[in-house]
DNA sequence: TTGGAATGCCTTGAACTGCGAGGTAATATA
DNA sequence: TATATTACCTCGCAGTTCAAGGCATTCCAA
């Protein structure tokens, strides 16, 4: 019945996920890591959201896992797949979009008083 | 110990209602419209939103209320109080962080400079 | 060598927000 | 007279994010 949209300001975490996996294949403590750097500390996701988001990703095919061992290391190294990367874009227009209306609606002056009319 | 932070991308809605009061009272009503519109429908939020809001706003003592009746309809019509100013101000600032740090991690082509420990 | 810190994966339960849907009532418009 | 608009409100769900934990391995310092 009920069919409600994802609220406006979601889908950050998907996306920031797609945008390092994009820049080279990784896994999920290093995405947790860059993340939290990339941002400057501005966003920093754990790893309850991350490994969760990954998994969706993947089940929904926008991801390709496959576990590796690296300096004796076992991790799941992820990449996108084609559709992830057109996910990647969609969230990419739709955080454009809502950072240019916030843009927009912050931009005019706080203060009533410099309004004359 | 219970005691979990609000999810990052959160505050909006309340900035966005802040920041339209800031700029001369007014009421709920007017307040969805104007969202709506000052942020070209990038962002559209419901009397659900704003009304539960404004409430927990005044709650909090960041706005003052009066009922005013104009052109024969009444109306709840709202302003800033200092607390609000400065609430304002606050979630403006988290707000441009995330921006920023959304900025830097989507920029992301080139430079591995940035995450050198 | 032993114990803590870091790496690396994972899940769970709860918190929190944002949302649609619905309810009421007055006024305007057709 | 009916229907749309204005204007207020609340309920309860749905989707997201979160902290907190658990597990196993490797590394390093005491």
């Amino acid at each position: 019945m009920g069919q409600s949209n994802p609220p406006f300001m979601s889908g950050v975490p998907e996306l920031l996920c797609l945008q390092v996996i994009a820049q080279g294949e990784t896994y999920g403590y290093d995405i947790v890591r860059r993340i939290r750097l990339l941002t400057g500390e501005a966003i920093v996701l754990g790893e309850g959201v991350v490994y969760p988001v990954l998994h969706s990703l993947e089940r929904a095919g926008r991801l390709k896992a496959r576990r590796r061992t690296v300096d004796g290391r076992s991790r799941v190294y992820y990449r996108l797949t084609a559709g992830g990367r057109k996910r990647a874009e969609a969230l990419n227009e739709r955080w454009q979009r809502v950072r240019a209306g916030m843009d927009m609606a912050l931009s005019g002056g706080g203060d009533a008083a410099l309004y004359v009319e």
